[in-house]
DNA sequence: CCACCGGGAGAACCATCGTTCTTCGGACTG
DNA sequence: CAGTCCGAAGAACGATGGTTCTCCCGGTGG
C-alpha cells in the first residue's frame, strides 16, 4: 500500500472512530485494525496519536467550511439564502446516521483542557464559520455585522451541541427560525 | 474524617478536577491527592470511578438548576425578566476565572459515546432547563411555547459552547439580545 | 496495659495504551 | 535461482490508571 493511500485511509477511519467513541477511548491499534494500515507505516505518516487527532480536525476543518460554502453556493442565491442555508446544511447534517454532535465542540470538551493545540483548531475553526457568516451579514448591509454574524455562530453552535445531546435533528430548523427572526429583525427589508 | 464529609470533599475535587482537565484526564489517584480522602474511602463511597463521575454530574445538575431559577427568582419580577435573567446568570459563570464550558456538554463529547448514563444525564439536564424555559415561554402567553423554548436552549447551549471555545464571555450577552428579540417577535406587548 | 477495630498511606496488581522492535514472507534485481 | 529490501503482523516494552491489598498507627473497651 502506497503512502498516500495508508494517509487517506488512516484519516477517514479516525475521524469515524473518534466522533463515534471520543478520542481517548480509540486506541491506536483499534485504527490500524479499522483501517488495515500497519501500525509501522501509521507512526511513519503520523509521528504520534496527538499529531493524528490534529490532522483529523484540521482536515475536519476545512471539508467542513467546504461543505458550508458548497451549501450555500448551490442552495442560495442571496446573502439571507446563504445565511439560511447554513443551517439547512446543519439539518441535512443532523439526520446522518450516528451524528453525535460536532467534532469541535467534543474534542475541545474532551481534550481542550490538557492540549492547547486541540483548543487552537476548535477556536480557529469556530472563527471561521463566524467570519463565513460575518461576511454575508456586512454582503447583506446590517449594522452591526460583526454582532450578528455572532449570533448566529452561538445559533449555529447550539443547534449542533443540543441535537448531539437529545439525538433530535429538529434544533436545526429551530436555529434556522430564530436565524430568520434575528435577520428580520436586523435588516427589515432585506435581503 | 467521616464519610459524609469524604463524600464532599471527593465530590467537589473531582468536579473541579474534570471541569479542568476533562474526565479521562483526571486520575482517582489525583483525585485522592487532591481531596485528602484516602482511596480506601472513596471506593467505600463511590464503587467505581464511572460511579464517580455519574455522581459529579447529577450533583452539578440540581445545583446549575437550582442557581438559574435562584438567579431568576432574586433578580427578576416578570416570565420574561427571568428568561432574560439566565442570560445574565450565564455572563456572571463564563466571566469566572478558569471556565471552561458546560460540564454536561463536554462529558457528552468526552465520553456520551461510550457510556449510556452519561449521555442520560446530560440529556436530562439540558431537557430540565428547557423545561425551565417552557414554563416560562407559557406563562408569557407565546403562541408556542415548547417551540420558542426550544430555541431560547439552543441561545444557552451554544453561548456555553461558544464562550467555552473562545474563551471570551461575550456569547452570553450576545445570546441574551438575541433571546431579547426572539421574545420581542412572539410577543410583541411582552410580560 | 493489651487486644482489637478502623482508617490512612501507599505499594501492588492487572489491564490498557502509546510506541518500538522482531520476525517473516514476498517481491524485485542480477 | 540467490540475495536484498520492504512492509505487514503482531509481540514486546514502558508508562499510566483503576482497583485492591498490606502494613501500620491511633483510639477504644476490657
Amino acid at each position: 500500500m502506497d503512502a498516500e493511500t495508508a494517509e487517506l485511509r488512516v484519516l477517514e477511519t479516525a475521524r469515524t472512530l473518534f466522533e463515534e467513541r471520543g478520542v481517548q477511548a480509540v486506541g491506536m491499534d483499534a485504527i490500524r485494525t479499522a483501517s488495515g494500515v500497519s501500525l509501522k507505516r501509521l507512526y511513519q505518516v503520523f509521528p504520534s496519536k496527538d499529531a493524528l487527532v490534529e490532522a483529523v480536525l484540521r482536515r475536519r476543518d476545512t471539508e467542513l467550511r467546504q461543505a458550508i460554502a458548497a451549501h450555500g453556493a448551490t442552495h442560495a442565491d442571496t446573502p439571507r439564502e446563504r445565511i439560511l442555508a447554513v443551517f439547512d446544511y446543519l439539518a441535512d447534517w443532523f439526520a446522518e446516521p450516528g451524528f453525535r454532535g460536532c467534532a469541535f465542540i467534543n474534542a475541545y470538551g474532551e481534550i481542550g483542557g490538557v492540549s492547547e493545540s486541540v483548543s487552537e483548531i476548535a477556536r480557529t475553526h469556530k472563527a471561521a464559520v463566524r467570519e463565513y457568516f460575518a461576511a454575508l451579514t456586512a454582503e447583506l448591509g446590517a449594522p452591526d455585522p460583526g454582532y450578528l454574524a455572532d449570533q448566529l455562530s452561538i445559533l449555529a453552535n447550539g443547534a449542533m451541541a443540543t441535537a448531539g445531546i437529545s439525538g433530535s435533528p429538529e434544533p436545526a430548523g429551530q436555529a434556522r427560525e430564530a436565524a430568520r427572526a434575528l435577520l428580520t429583525a436586523a435588516v427589515p427589508d432585506g435581503g
